[in-house]
DNA sequence: AAAAATATGTTGATTTTTCAACAAAAGGAG
DNA sequence: CTCCTTTTGTTGAAAAATCAACATATTTTT
C-alpha cells in the first residue's frame, strides 16, 4: 500500500491523519485495490452500495442511463478523489449510477461499514473518518448545486457558457482543459451532441471563446 | 423549547438521542427559534453559511435565481427536516441558494460550529450529531440524483411523468399531493409554466393521469 | 502506412420549447 | 357577495433543440 501513500494523503477521507496511521488504518479497514481497463465498469447501476471508491490512478466517470438509453454524465473522478461514498454511507440498496473507468485505472475500495462502526481492535480513528466523510459529502452537495446552475439553463449556449466560466474560475485561468470529449460534454450538459458542436463553432466564430479539442479559452 | 420536542425528535440531526439529552443539548448548541411570515426570506443567496435550519412548523422552499432572473426550485422543506446543512458544514462563504417561507413558519437555527467543535462543557453528543449529519448529507445526495433523473429528461412530458412516478412511489399510493403550484412545479422541473399546463391537460385527456389542483393520480 | 473504428462537424427537416398575450378560474379581502 | 388579485389554461408565432444522415477529421489497430 505504501506506493499509494502520495495519492491517499491527498484524499479528503484521510485529511488530518498521519502517514504512519494511514498505513495501519488501511489494513484495519480492509482496503483492497483493483485495476480496471479502459471502459470497464467499476460498479454497475442497480447493485447495492457497500464500498467507497478512491481513484489511485487513471480516472473514472460517474454516469446514469435512463429507461430510453439516454446517458447523463454526473462527474469525472480523478486520483485522490472519492466516489460512491454517498451511496455507501446511505446504505443504498440499488445504486442510481454506474462508474466506468475512463482509462486504465487503479481503484481502492473500502467497506463503508468498516469506517462507520468500530472494529474489534477499537481503533481510534473512526471519529476522524466520519468527520471527514461528512465534510466531503457537504462539498459534494455544493458540486450538485453548481451542476444545477448549469443544467437549469434553457439553451445549449447558456449551459455551455455557464459550464466554461465555472471551469475557468476553478482552473484560475482563462485557458483550461475539460475532462470530456464532445459526446461526454453533451451528456454532462444534458444537450444534443450535434447542437453542442455547432454552438461551439458559433462561439468561436463570434470570438467569444477559442477551442482546440478539449482545451478552451474564454476571451 | 419543550413544545418543539415532538418535531425535533423526528429530525435526522437528533436521531438516536433521548428526549432529556435533546433538551439540554439545544441549550448547549445555542439553538434559537425565529418566525417568518409567508413569502419572507429565511436566508438569502450570497450570504455566508453558518447556521443549520430546522423547520418546526410551516414549510420552506429552497430556490436559486440566476443572472437572468430564472428561478429554479430545489426542494420543499417540511417540519422536522433540515436545510442549509451542507452549506453550513462546508463553511460556504456565499450560499448558492435562498430559502423562502412558504407559509407562516417557525425555524430553529443552530450554529454549525457548535455541532462540529466540542464546547467548554465537553458535552459528549458531538460525535453522534456529526454521524447524524453525515447520514443526512448522504441522503441529500440521493435526493440530488433523483432530481437529475428528472431534469435530465428532454421533454416536459417525460420530466413530468418521471417526477410524478417518483412521487407516487414515495407516497406509496397512486394518488398523492405535490407541494408545488403550477409555476413552482415548472421551476422544479426546469420547464415553461404554460407548456407544463398544456402537457398536464394532454395527459389528463389521454387518460394517463388524473389531476385536481395539487392532487395527482397515475392511472 | 493503410485500414478500420471512432469522434467531430454540418445540414435541413421535424418536434418541442419558449415567449407573449390574453381568457378563465380560483382565492382572498372587505 | 363583490371586487381585486393571483393562478391556471390556451393559443399561435418564434426560437431552439432534437433527430437523422452524412462528410470530414482524428485516433487506433493491424
Amino acid at each position: 500500500m505504501k506506493k499509494y501513500l502520495e495519492i491517499l494523503r491527498k484524499c479528503p477521507l484521510f485529511f488530518g491523519i498521519e502517514d504512519e496511521s494511514l498505513i495501519k488504518m488501511l489494513d484495519c479497514l480492509g482496503a483492497r485495490v483493483e485495476s480496471f481497463d479502459k471502459k470497464y465498469t467499476v460498479f454497475a447501476e442497480g447493485t447495492p452500495a457497500k464500498y467507497i471508491g478512491i481513484v489511485l490512478s487513471g480516472s473514472v466517470k460517474i454516469i446514469q442511463i435512463d429507461y430510453y438509453g439516454n446517458r447523463s454524465i454526473l462527474s469525472s473522478v480523478f486520483p485522490s478523489e472519492m466516489f460512491a461514498e454517498a451511496f455507501a454511507c446511505a446504505n443504498t440498496r440499488s445504486m442510481p449510477v454506474s462508474a466506468v473507468a475512463d482509462e486504465m485505472s487503479e481503484i481502492m475500495f473500502i467497506d463503508c461499514d468498516h469506517i462507520l462502526h468500530t472494529c474489534q481492535n477499537n481503533c481510534g480513528f473512526h471519529q476522524q473518518l466520519i468527520y471527514n466523510l461528512m465534510k466531503d459529502l457537504a462539498n459534494k452537495t455544493l458540486m450538485f448545486h453548481q451542476r444545477i446552475e448549469i443544467t437549469s439553463k434553457r439553451t445549449t449556449r447558456e449551459k455551455l457558457l455557464t459550464y466554461l466560466s465555472i471551469q475557468a474560475k476553478s482552473a484560475e485561468s482563462s485557458v483550461f482543459d475539460i475532462p470530456y470529449d464532445r459526446q461526454e460534454l453533451a451528456d454532462f450538459l444534458e444537450v444534443e451532441r450535434s447542437g453542442l458542436s455547432s454552438e461551439i463553432g458559433k462561439l468561436v466564430k463570434e470570438g467569444v471563446i477559442k477551442n482546440k479539442k478539449n482545451q478552451f479559452e474564454i476571451l
